[in-house]
RNA sequence: GCGCGGUUAGCUCAGUUGGUAGAGCGCGUCAUUGACGUUGACGAUGUCGUAGGUUCGAAUCCUACACCGCGCACCA
């Protein structure tokens, strides 16, 4: 009997060691695994951004991966877990940003491109090393061999590879378009990163002039110094006679020429039934605008200032909302005044009022037909493997969200004008361009200039399943583990990540990233609020590890938790399976103190043949949830057999029987008690992995570790 | 506006293909110098949101409604 056993489970004491174990193993990388005969078995963990730390949603994800991959290695698979980080563009360099204005008041327009790059990078260093402790915390059994980050040179290689391909393809056009800006970041963003929040707000109803024959109506007054038309829907009785004819009029010293035009997209009912057309600062407006060929003057700049000739020009979008209100008061122009709720809205990570602008960006045609690609869309190419099955998302109804975003899907802008992420691989010289690498030689001083932005995030995150492979070679890696089994990430991310990772290996490998999508919802605290700074509400999750243990952590986190769902975390939860954690250990300590020197092949009486065939039935069930992702499940089963039935039931027969007259029933139970303890060790160690391999060790008749011992076949 | 999810014990949630409701926590009673600092046994509490329908049988399938939550959207 070992003397440690005496005391209660300490996984603050036992957790480092064992993790160091299992690392030194080198069972995390699928090249060693001594008895994987069936094949590759793959998941790409989703990176977390590179800005600091892990959160809830991390751990849950990290748990839930790290229950799939030892399950499968346990079964005999070649069990591939990557891990990463993401270098998150926008994210980290406006937290970058914001501590050097805090430290030495300096912008990143006084640091300079390159210094900037260089802060980033060290920042950058130092977070990944936080994430990789924190991920070791979690007992994550990934192969860090293998660790790929979305901004190293392997990484760079395959975004250039692709947009040059994607570009000869005709995919990638540069083109004049509203796009999305944001006057905090200075940059542009694409339509998934925009949040839409609810403000009061008001909706004006005046005329442009006195002689102006139509009042319009409109809750950005300020923005109507831009206006160049006035589109009524043409079958409208009040309205048709104008339709074709032009004015000339000024608005708040600013001379306009108002064509008025006959759109079908205009709602009679909604306002007045005319729309004032703005076509620079409106998306609807710029399509009414093509479609009657009418100029677009830009009245706002990168700053969100007026940019026009008169008392606007240089006033702030609001300000200069106020002054026009005012004189149209003053005119008498307005007629009428009504308090709405309006949609506004905001960028994802810097909280900047988006500001439509027209602007030269880069895009990825959705709609072209792709002749490589049996003349199928992007669009379509997104849709196929879900329709068909190939991928599965779960929670199932998930994929009707899925098919929706597609369906109103439109050209992906993806140059952003930040420093820090992949720089477009376009390099000009007057009307010659090169794309994908650098035209050769000396080009700098040959006259090239590479384009000076850089690239979404999401597009080099794309690539992920297949550029941590070695993608754009041919590597043996690649062969052999893609397409990968599962893609485990928060429902959150779904449009943002899921959907492009699909586009991009459907159009450059022609096949599908994954064939599952484990989509898990949000964690919130014991109340049912999300966890944010502001409530200051948050756990975090390496505090609760600490305190509780990482395998109690896992429990908590992921019994009952349903994909899709969201859950609330107590800490009365983890308490109750850091008890857990605690009764394996004397369920440990009271089957090696009795059992002590105990034959273990044993010849077994009936009853004891029944509570062997009642534990394979157990893990015969188990085994089922854990291939269907029912991890929620299988945890909880296991749990409910290792107390109720082997402690307080098994446990508390067994007691008389040991100590009793019937020496062979005696020897039968003890073989007994023994078989059951070993495999319920290994039916919970992907779920508490360390506890579990404690014990293991311990146990006078194991035979290597754990981690790799074989899951019961049937 | 369009789409999606939830509604099951006091609380938090499971319930996998339809077969007379489950877990944890909490609560009550009893036991316990015990393998257990963190124990066990027994127990109470449910018109499974509402109203219809299909079925021998519905928490589960269909229809409508109510409330809560989420996603998408260019209502100027």
């Amino acid at each position: 009997m070992i003397d440690k056993f005496k005391k209660p489970y300490n996984s603050a004491d036992t957790e480092t060691r064992i993790y160091q174990m299992w690392e030194e193993s080198g069972y995390f990388n699928p090249d060693n695994l001594p008895n994987a005969t069936k094949g590759p078995f793959t998941i790409m963990m989703p990176p977390p951004n590179a800005t600091g730390v892990l959160h809830m949603g991390h751990m849950l994800g990290m748990t839930l991966q790290d229950m799939m991959i030892r399950f499968r290695r346990m079964q005999g698979y070649e069990a591939l877990w990557l891990p990463g980080t993401d270098h998150a563009a926008i994210a980290t360099q406006s937290r970058v940003e914001k501590d050097v204005q805090k430290a030495e008041g300096k912008s990143r327009h006084d640091l300079g491109r390159e210094e900037l790059l260089k802060r980033i990078d060290t920042f950058v260093e130092e977070s990944r090393d936080t994430i990789r402790m924190q991920i070791r915390a979690t007992g994550a059994s990934c192969d860090w061999s293998r660790e790929a980050f979305t901004l190293d040179q392997k990484r760079n290689r395959a975004v250039n590879t692709m947009f040059k391909d994607m570009y000869d393809a005709g995919l990638i056009y540069k083109g004049l378009r509203i796009v999305n800006w944001d006057p905090k970041g200075q940059t542009t963003i694409s339509d998934d990163e925009i949040v839409h929040q609810e403000r009061a707000g008001k909706l004006y109803t005046f005329k442009y002039s006195k002689d102006f024959p139509i009042t319009i109506a409109t809750s950005r007054p300020e923005t109507k110094v831009g206006d160049t038309a006035v589109a009524v829907h043409p079958d409208d009785i009040r309205y048709k006679e104008f339709i074709g004819k032009e004015y000339d009029l000024e608005f708040m010293g600013v001379p306009l020429h108002i064509k008025i035009v006959g759109d079908t997209s205009v709602e009679p009912e909604f306002g007045t039934g005319a729309l004032g057309v703005t076509p620079a600062h409106s998306q609807i407006d710029w399509e009414i605008a093509e479609r009657h060929n009418l100029p677009h003057p830009q009245v706002i700049d990168e700053r969100a200032k007026m940019m026009v000739a008169g008392p606007l020009n240089g006033l702030k979008v609001g300000e200069a909302r106020e002054k026009v209100v005012e004189w149209l008061k003053e005119q008498g122009l307005l007629e009428n005044e009504e308090d709405i709720t309006q949609n506004i809205s905001t960028a994802e990570r810097t909280g900047g009022v988006i500001e439509p602008l027209p602007k030269l960006q880069w895009f990825i045609d959705v709609n072209k037909p792709i002749k490589e690609r049996g003349n199928k869309s992007l669009k379509e190419l997104m849709l196929e493997p879900v329709r068909s099955g190939a991928i599965t998302i779960l929670p199932e109804y998930l994929d009707k969200t899925y098919y929706h975003w597609i369906e109103n899907l439109r050209d992906w802008c993806i140059s952003r004008q930040i420093w820090y992420g992949h720089r477009v691989p376009v390099w000009t010289r007057g009307d010659e361009i090169t794309v994908g690498e650098p035209p050769e030689g000396d080009w700098a001083t040959d006259g090239w200039v590479q384009d000076e932005d850089t690239l979404d995030t999401w597009f080099s995150s794309g690539s992920w399943t297949f550029s941590t492979l070695g993608w754009p070679d041919e590597t043996p890696d690649l062969a052999r583990f893609h397409p990968t089994d599962v893609l485990e990430t928060g429902h959150d991310i779904l449009f943002f990540w899921v959907a492009r990772m699909i586009l991009m290996t459907q159009f450059v490998l022609g096949d599908i990233p994954f064939k599952t999508v484990y989509l898990h919802g949000l964690i919130r605290d014991a109340k049912g609020q999300k966890f944010s700074k502001s409530l200051g509400n948050g756990i975090d999750p390496i505090v609760m590890i600490d305190k509780f243990g990482a395998d109690a952590s896992r429990m908590a986190i992921v019994v009952g938790n349903t994909p899709g769902m969201d859950t609330r975390l107590s800490d009365d939860k983890i308490k109750g399976y850091k008890h857990f954690a605690n009764k394996l250990w004397n369920i440990t300590r009271f089957i090696l103190e009795s059992t002590e020197g105990a034959d273990l092949d044993a010849p077994l009486t009936e009853v004891d043949m029944a509570l062997k065939t009642e534990l394979a039935d157990i893990a015969a069930d188990v085994t089922k949830d854990m291939e269907a992702y029912r991890m929620y499940l299988a945890a909880d089963k296991m749990y409910q057999y290792a107390w109720k039935e082997l402690a307080d039931r098994i446990l508390e027969e067994s007691k008389p029987i040991l100590l009793g007259d019937d020496k062979e029933a005696a020897a039968s139970r003890a073989a007994t008690l023994r078989a059951l303890l070993k495999d319920v060790l290994i039916l919970l160690h992907p779920f508490m992995p360390f506890v579990t391999e404690e014990i293991w060790q311990s146990l006078p008749e194991h035979d290597g570790m754990l981690i790799v011992a074989s899951w019961p076949s049937n």
